[in-house]
RNA sequence: GUGGUUGUAGUUCAGUUGGUUAGAACGCCUGAUUGUGGUUCAGGAGGUCGCCGGUUCGAGUCCGGUCUUCCACCCCA
């Protein structure tokens, strides 16, 4: 037989039961608040129709789409012609293609289902996604992500729903300091045309965006290489550094932009979002590149860790148009799950909370294995993780097991033990061992478990 | 997609102008210890030097290609 040897494929990554631990904990806690807020999860599939995916995320998003190729005879629809040519040849031998986001997908379920669910939808997605890109710091070919959306809604209310959702998910996850930052692309709209360029709205907002990881130096001098009038760049940045109070700000911009109309609607959007939640930090220099944002944009930045923005997610209109279903305006959110995982992976506090009441059950003799599945079951029925060697292994290597696992206590089984009824705990931590009844037993490892 | 970078034991890495049998640490297995791990000591197993081709009497080492790793850019999470 030929070895091959073992291998991942490009930017894709295994998770040990050592890092699953830590990622279906956090997981857990992102469901939890999720429901706490009176979101339903959906899942859809993996695989999607090509033409449902390409069209959404631009040129260069659809290069990016993993494709797969056809069953069978692939090529029998195809003639010499097509070979030569590239795109026409790739939706002749794939008609099927890898989700490159949830957000798609969502607009293609609630364009389908509109008799099963209630407008407004609200739901969350958390399902891993694909993209070919070339993989770097952080940034993976398949990773997971978590978006929570609000569809077919124009309420105020959502984006003060969104924040507090935000500020408990995080405290739960005792990520502190963070920083809910909140704008709108009517206000940026507003801006661009006081200034003379609403032609360029796109391209300025993606360069507002770079502002954080480029500085304002840079920023100006490539507004100068791209040839924005002189003092329209100086206007610009002083709204961008302008610092104050929300409500500072509001009055401030609305000075500047009162004869946009699109930049007064923004205002009066932002308005009403302060009146039902005012824990947010206007930001005007918040601009998120993607183009589907109408409204409302966030994100939430960590202030201790340089780590780039946690989460991030806006206000949008027609999501649903290409699939034929208007006035389906929505909000959503997405987490960036790989972040936040790699946040907490250094955290001992979670680490602790994971595996504190669980027990290796040792046995001294195969004889003695049957008493054991007794006291397993005992244990199991309250809720005590219990864990069995398989083999006949030596007290010395059950030891090194309970170690390698991660298990915090070894209960041994063994002759005295069984003639005393009293058995030997041993805490695998400090080394300490008692003998004590399995009832005793059962008690202090349900004390250990109240106290996380 | 553009530019750079990496690849040798399960893992992290040494390996001299190209020269005999490719090394270390950690991990793994066995024993010192027939009921005590995480410490110590002794021994052992484990390699197609990413892959394909070329130069050479001789290649882990030089050359070309390819794949891969990591990093930056574009863009994004």
């Amino acid at each position: 037989m030929n070895k091959i040897k073992p291998s991942l494929a490009k930017g894709t990554r295994d998770f040990g039961p050592d890092e699953m631990e830590i990622r279906e904990y956090v997981m857990n806690i992102f469901k939890d608040v999720f429901n706490l807020y009176g979101f339903r999860s959906i899942q859809t599939p993996s695989i999607e129709n090509t033409e449902v995916l390409t069209g959404n995320y631009g040129e260069e998003g659809d290069k990016l789409i993993f494709r797969i190729l056809n069953s069978g005879d692939f090529l029998k629809n195809t003639s010499e012609k097509d070979l030569n040519d590239q795109n026409n040849l790739k939706s002749k031998i794939s008609s099927k293609a890898l989700r490159y986001d949830l957000t798609v997908p969502l607009a293609r379920y609630v364009s389908m289902n509109q008799d099963k669910i209630s407008i407004p939808f609200k739901r969350y997605q958390i399902q891993p996604v694909w993209r070919a890109d070339r993989p770097q710091k952080g940034r993976f070919r398949e990773f997971y992500q978590c978006d929570v959306d609000y569809i077919g809604t124009n309420s105020k209310l959502c984006e003060a729903e969104i924040i507090d959702l935000v500020y408990t998910l995080f405290d739960k996850l005792k990520i502190t300091d963070i920083d809910f930052k909140l704008n709108n692309r009517k206000i940026l709209q507003g801006i661009a045309e006081t200034l003379n360029f609403p032609e360029r709205f796109n391209e300025i907002c993606i360069m507002i965006d770079k502002i954080d990881k480029i500085g304002f130096d840079k920023f100006e001098k490539e507004l100068n290489d791209k040839k924005f009038e002189l003092s329209s760049i100086k206007k610009l940045i002083k709204i961008l550094k302008f610092k104050g109070s929300n409500t500072e700000k509001i009055n401030f911009i609305e000075d500047i932009i009162k004869n946009s109309n699109t930049g007064i609607e923004g205002i009066k959007e932002i308005r009403e979002i302060d009146e039902l939640n005012e824990n947010y930090i206007l930001d005007f220099s918040l601009a998120r590149g993607l183009s589907y944002y109408t409204s409302s944009i966030f994100e939430v930045k960590s202030n201790k860790e340089s780590i780039g923005s946690l989460c991030g997610g806006g206000r949008y209109e027609n999501l649903t148009e290409k699939f034929g279903v208007k006035n389906m305006p929505g909000i959503g959110i997405s987490f960036g799950m790989e972040r936040i995982f790699e946040l907490l992976d250094c955290n001992d506090n979670i680490q602790n909370v994971i595996n504190d009441n669980k027990v290796l059950l040792s046995y001294l003799d195969v004889k003695f294995i049957p008493k054991c599945l007794e006291i397993a079951n005992k244990l199991r029925v309250n809720n005590i993780s219990v864990d069995l060697v398989t083999d006949n292994f030596k007290l010395k290597k059950q030891l090194k097991y309970a170690n390698k696992n991660n298990i915090p206590y070894v209960l041994i089984v063994g002759e005295d033990e069984i003639n005393t009824n009293y058995f030997t705990l041993k805490n695998m931590k400090n080394g300490e061992q008692e003998k004590k009844s399995i009832d005793d037993i059962i008690s202090k490892m349900k004390s250990i478990n109240k106290n996380e």
